[in-house]
DNA sequence: CCTAATGATTCGAC
DNA sequence: GTCGAATCATTAGG
């Protein structure tokens, strides 16, 4: 008991540390239980204490013959100890959390749109089908599309200087902390355990700042989206020789204007647009034709009388000597209910 | 400027 | 996935 209050009079003044070190229970009992060694433990805390007022040089020296003394990293382990129950213990709750539902959300999003992942990856990818199905000229969504690209491209490559930029300072920074705390170490009771989490708890810091730049990043992106979207609806209408072929097929299917996905494709080529250009213009037109049939009545012989006449030039060039040409009347049917669809014409 | 036409989008049903 | 239907947004024509 009496190096007990040795000690205890020798730590006064050391701060919260030292008082946590003599309040807890278990390091009294450790301290007890190491009999003889005591009076080496109050020497060499008496020898800290005495350091500050002490020149630099014999600071230096008592420094190094405490680090050699045999009683140091017994010490040293049992103040990490302590310390580790009373302060570390609150901090270090939190660690180690689950991956932020958030920043996932963010990092698809951004891995979705091409900004992160590949380097012009599925982004552009999804661009190009976007611009393709703008409409218009080719050369046009092929502008927009450039536009589209360019823009991403700086937004991309913003997000990745500033992220390598982050990471540069997140690993310059955690490296000075490890290594001021590796040196301080040497005279501070810091378990290497506390340095890992000195580091978890600098890496959160920065992710954090990570994910305010993945927002903004994401922000941009959803603006530039929905700027270019935007521009999708400014559509062009067909040309007219497009139109044309589209007309053509439908009144000659009008028994059955659902054009399969090979007859898409081709009509598509035919006139220049995309397939799903061509699926809008059929589930347009279907419905606009069934709304108001009378009104499309003089559009349906037109075109019935063109494929009639292609038909007919058709036919008679195909079968001269065979016999005389019998007009495809069928294809002059303009009412869906008397016209039959079947796939009668050579193709 | 008003209106019809028209290409694109959205939504619910299948 | 497609389809019909309603609707939006732009273009074209008067």
């Amino acid at each position: 008991m009496d190096d007990q209050t040795r000690m205890m009079t020798g730590l006064t003044g050391l701060g919260g540390l030292a008082q946590a070190d003599v309040g807890d229970p278990d390091s009294v009992r450790k301290q007890q239980s190491l009999g003889q060694p005591q009076q080496d433990i109050g020497d060499i805390l008496q020898q800290i204490m005495a350091i500050t007022d002490e020149s630099l040089d014999e600071a230096q020296a008592r420094k190094h013959a405490l680090n050699c003394h045999r009683m140091k990293p017994a010490l040293f382990s049992v103040l990490c100890e302590i310390k580790e129950k009373t302060v570390l213990s609150i901090r270090g709750v939190q660690e180690e959390d689950p991956p932020d539902p958030q920043i996932m959300r963010l990092d698809n999003m951004l891995l979705a749109e091409g900004v992160s992942g590949p380097e012009k990856g599925g982004g552009s990818a999804a661009a190009a089908a976007a611009a393709a199905a703008a409409g218009g000229s080719p050369t046009d969504s092929s502008i927009e599309h450039s536009d589209y690209r360019a823009k991403l491209a700086q937004i991309r490559q913003i997000y990745h200087s500033e992220l390598e930029k982050y990471e540069q300072a997140c690993s310059e920074f955690t490296n000075h902390v490890m290594n001021l705390l590796r040196e301080q170490s040497r005279t501070r009771p810091i378990s290497p355990k506390e340095i890992e989490r000195m580091v978890a708890i600098i890496h959160r810091k920065f992710s954090s700042i990570q994910m305010q730049l993945k927002q903004s990043t994401c922000e941009a992106v959803m603006i530039l989206r929905s700027r270019f979207l935007d521009a999708r609806r400014k559509r062009r209408n067909f040309n007219k020789q497009a139109t044309e072929v589209l007309n053509e097929y439908f009144y000659s299917h009008l028994s059955n204007p659902y054009p399969s996905e090979e007859a898409k494709e081709e009509l598509a080529k035919k006139c220049g647009i995309t397939v799903s250009q061509v699926s809008n213009w059929f589930g347009n037109k279907r419905i606009r034709y069934k709304k108001n049939i009378g009104k499309f009545q003089e559009e349906a012989n037109l075109y019935a009388v063109k494929t009639a006449v292609d038909a007919a030039n058709v036919s008679a060039q195909a079968s001269q000597a065979n016999s005389p040409a019998t007009p495809n009347s069928e294809s002059l049917d303009t009412y869906p209910s008397c016209s039959s669809f079947r796939p009668q014409t050579p193709s």
